[in-house]
This record gives C-alpha cells, sequence and structure tokens, in this order.
DNA sequence: TTGACAAATGACACATTGTCATCTAATATA
DNA sequence: TATATTAGATGACAATGTGTCATTTGTCAA
C-alpha cells in the first residue's frame, strides 16, 4: 500500500502522478518500468517517489487494486443478475472485460498484467472474491450463490468453485492475449470451457459408454 | 535457448554454470536474480556469461524447461499406467510433485517459479502438454488419452479438458506454497477441485432439486 | 608455420535504485 | 509576534547491475 504521504497529496498531484504510472505500465511489463520514467513524467524529484511508496512494486500492486475492486463491483451485480449462477456471472464478467476496453493505454496495462503475472497480481485477479479481508463482501457473495445449482456437499466447496472457474477464466484470459485471438474465439474457447465446468469433464455414470 | 555455445562447453564447465544458476534461482526470484552472482559463483567472466546466454531470463526459463521436460514424461507414464484417466494421472503427478522434494534448493527453485510466474513460466508449466512444437508427444497423448471416460462431442475437447485440470493443478500447487499448506491438506484441496472437475460444478438435470 | 575463426575476457559506459542530510513550509505554542 | 515542532520536499550520491566491445587467446586446417 502506498505510505499516508501519498494520499495526503493534493488530488491534482495524486491524478498525475497515477497518470503516469499507469502510462509506464502499459509502456512495459513491471519488470522492465522504471521509477525514473514515471518521476520525469510526472515531474516530482526522486526523493518524493520514495516517500510515497515503498517501492515500484507497491505502486504498481496499487493500481492493479484500483482495477480489481471495479470487477469485483460488476461481478456481484452480475451475480444478481443472473440469480447466483456464478457460471453465467463469470461467462457475462469476461464478455464484458473483453469487450468494454476502448482504451489502448487501459489495455496494454491489462496485457501486461496477464503476460506478466507475479504472484501477487495473480492472486489479486483470481483470489479477487475470495479475500478474507473482506468480509462483508465476502458474506454477500455466499448469500447471493444459488447452492441448489452446486454440485457440492458443504459450503465450504463454493469457494472451490469460484476458485476453479476464476482460475479457468485467467487461463482464458492470459491465452487470449498471447495467442492473439480474437473476441469470438476467445469467447468461444471460454464457453466451451465453462460448459465443461458445469457438467462435468468426464461423462456421469448413466451416460457412460 | 542458450547459444550453440553454452551447448559446446565441456560438461564440467556447464554443469558448474548450471548448478551456479540453480542456486542463485533458489535464493530469490527471477526478478532479483543478479548475473553478477551467477557468474562469481562458476567462475567464469562476465563477457562468456553473454557469450553463452542473451540474458539472465534466457538462463531461467532453460532451466525451467529441462525441470519441465522431466514432469511431462512422469506425466505420460502414469498416463499409461490409469488407462488414459487424464485426472488419475494429474492427481498423481501432483502428489508425486509434492513428495519427491528432497533438495531444499529445488524446492526453493519451484517455490519462486510458482511465485513469481511469468508468462513465459507460466505457459511452460500449463502448456506442458499442449505444446505445439512437439507433434510427436503431441500424438502420443491424444493415442494415449481414455475419450470415452471424457464429456466431450469432439477431439478438440479432449485439449480443453487437459488445460482445465493443469490450469486447476497449477493453481492449487501455487496456493500450497503461499498458504504454507501441508501436503495432506493440499492434497485434499487438489482431490475437492478434481472431483468438481470430473463430476461438474453444477448438478446435472436429473439430480436438480 | 601461418591464417582464420570461434570463443574468452574484463574494462567500461550507461542506467537504475534507494537513502540521507538538508531545506522548506505550515502549524502550534508561548 | 517570535519561536518551536514537525511533516514533507528535494536532489546528490553510493551502490549495484547490465550489456557491449575491442582485444586477446586458443584451436584447427592448409
Amino acid at each position: 500500500m502506498p505510505k499516508q504521504t501519498f494520499f495526503n497529496l493534493s488530488e491534482e498531484k495524486r491524478q498525475s502522478l497515477i497518470a503516469a504510472a499507469e502510462k509506464e505500465f502499459s509502456r512495459v511489463p513491471l519488470v522492465k518500468a522504471s521509477v525514473s520514467n514515471i518521476i520525469k513524467m510526472a515531474g516530482i524529484p526522486r526523493g518524493s517517489f520514495y516517500q510515497y511508496f515503498e517501492n515500484i512494486e507497491d505502486l504498481y500492486h496499487y493500481l492493479v487494486d484500483l482495477e480489481t475492486q471495479k470487477r469485483k463491483k460488476l461481478f456481484i451485480n452480475y451475480l444478481k443478475k443472473h440469480n447466483g449462477d456464478i457460471i453465467s456471472a463469470a461467462t457475462e464478467l469476461y464478455k464484458n472485460f473483453l469487450e468494454e476496453m476502448p482504451d489502448e493505454n487501459e489495455l496494454n496495462f491489462f496485457k501486461f498484467a496477464m503476460l506478466n503475472v507475479t504472484h501477487r497480481v495473480e492472486t489479486s485477479l483470481t483470489n479477487f472474491l475470495v479475500d478474507q479481508m473482506d468480509r462483508k463482501q465476502y458474506d454477500e457473495i455466499i448469500s447471493l450463490v444459488d447452492k441448489d445449482l452446486l454440485n457440492i456437499t458443504n459450503d465450504d466447496e463454493i469457494f472451490h468453485c469460484i476458485n476453479i472457474v476464476t482460475s479457468v477464466a485467467l487461463r482464458n484470459f492470459i491465452e487470449k492475449f498471447t495467442k492473439e485471438l480474437s473476441d469470438e474465439e476467445a469467447i468461444k474457447n471460454f464457453t466451451v470451457d465453462m460448459n465443461l465446468l458445469k457438467h462435468g469433464l468426464y461423462k456421469s455414470e448413466g451416460e457412460h459408454v
């Protein structure tokens, strides 16, 4: 997390720093991003940067978290809309993710986050729902999920389901970027995966040949 | 890939370089690893390093690939042993992975690979089966998989199944390290996930309440 | 013996990071 | 008003690292 001094900054200065950082992280993946570039763009002295953040990763993860928050809210909305059907909600979120990307910069930001998934980003993205910090939202989701739909024997397995869906979704998303799939292809692949998850990779006893 | 010069080296020199590199990559994650340390340990001049490798990532991915090859062979063996049952094979591989780690160094090497999954490592690990480069093994796997077991409508979906299993497996593995789970807990979680994948996250029509 | 070429070598230019001593400004206190 | 206190701003700097390149070394064929 950024230090308090960052939040004490004027809205204007803070936004200009964020803008500079987003630009840098859209230019290159985190590993190649440099503090020097960001402060040059933002026009602040080097010392100040370290007054606000531990280091460049601190800033990066702050930005990723901001984005993650947005998606989390969206997902909760979709879960309501689809009456607790997590796969329907995940599918709509995925489509929204793909279609709602107008800004070249923002796209690159996500692209690099995907291509260079460090652990903290990864958990932030795949655990974006199962996050102990946030008990309220956690409980909200539990209450929203339609358990009758799921093939589970206890509440604990709800989280297994959510984790499976999110890790497969993340994988699809990464693949879209690395294989440069069109949105149509990406959604087609995603749908196949989701159906396999829904009905099982294995035939049930009855239909077994 | 390392340059030809690396492969022209004497077995002894090559092994000492690999040993030094493994030590460095077990000490810290790739981002923090330094060429300077490796050459100091291996006792080779700086210029030589760049004679052998493009850069430090080149070396790192070479080592990861070496490890991946080992697992790929193991998986194929397990697939045979379990008569084409991919989930049984994946489960045994996972257990083997967890149990067969005697060396502290090797463990850390994997740990960092997991915690700091850059795209190339990630695809190398999750796509370790579906890898266009290697048509022979690719075909071998197709012929090994018991399609009657799977809930698929065409051959293409075999790869969807494999990808789903591997990405959920990878996720489990990462979680074991980040949450410092015991092997028992890890395997328990893994088994729950695999059962959900097998029989489906959703109840089938028949059993729906 | 010599020429040619692959490989080895390490000094070097350049870039980047995080720190720290010092300065500035704003606010509290007497 | 004068002074003290404290948060924050600043940029020079030491430390470290990277990749390159001109030069040297070694090997092998003619």
